[in-house]
DNA sequence: GCCATATATATGATTTTTCATATAAATAGG
DNA sequence: CCTATTTATATGAAAAATCATATATATGGC
């Protein structure tokens, strides 16, 4: 990964979101930020495509559901680069992060799709 | 300016290379940016003024030539994030630089056009 | 069969590049 | 001083390339 391929991933506003998201909250599915992006779930399975070949996210499948989260071999400078911006995304991530938290059932975390049983 | 609009003025070779070069030298002018990334003079000029109308340049005429540097208002963060692009670009940087130095007459340095009466 | 996710194709939109030309300043010759 | 001529830079218009999105289809687990 060299810097130019890291600023053309982040130079789009779906995977910019989508990235800071994650790093915000550890693992989404991609459920999850198509509800907190309001896109369509095609749209943003593909940009979470482009960021995991890029070596910028590894996925976990369970169940039905892909979660994705900041690949753990990520160098310190990329997660330099995304800090500072994280710091400059309030105005930004205030409008997905509600959509998020207003999810009625939201997998993986309270009430979740296997019930008590996970 | 906001982390997306900055990732896409990065996201393109010509504008980053010219940025990180400008930055290491603290000033240069347009043909020497086209000398040192052996691209076209209008392809050169249009991304500078791109660069400075979104206000990470700064521009000043003298004489013939145009100078272009790091605006001297920028953001904290903006230079964090190309800091950090800087300490990974040895290699995109070093062809660049070494036709740069081979330049017969370079402005403002060494034999320049006022000789030594400046 | 249903739900969540992925992929393939086509299309629209934006970006980038090139070409030709324009402006601006220094230089040389009369 | 006046008028070419050269060098440096900018820009309008068009061509070329890239990118993003939508639609439709496929896969995989329950």
């Amino acid at each position: 990964m060299i810097p130019l391929e890291l600023f053309k991933a982040l130079a789009d506003e779906t995977r910019l979101l989508s990235i800071l998201l994650i790093q915000q909250e550890g693992e989404l599915c991609v459920c999850e930020l198509v509800t907190a992006l309001a896109s369509s779930q095609p749209k943003i399975s593909r940009h979470l495509a482009q960021l995991r070949t890029l070596g910028l996210l590894a996925d976990r499948r369970q169940g039905q559901w892909v979660f994705y989260r900041l690949h753990p071999d990520l160098p310190g400078w990329v997660r330099e680069v995304m800090a500072s911006a994280a710091a400059q995304s309030d105005m930004q991530l205030a409008q997905p992060l509600a959509r998020l938290e207003a999810m009625a059932s939201r997998p993986a975390v309270g009430g979740n799709a296997c019930g008590s049983a996970c």
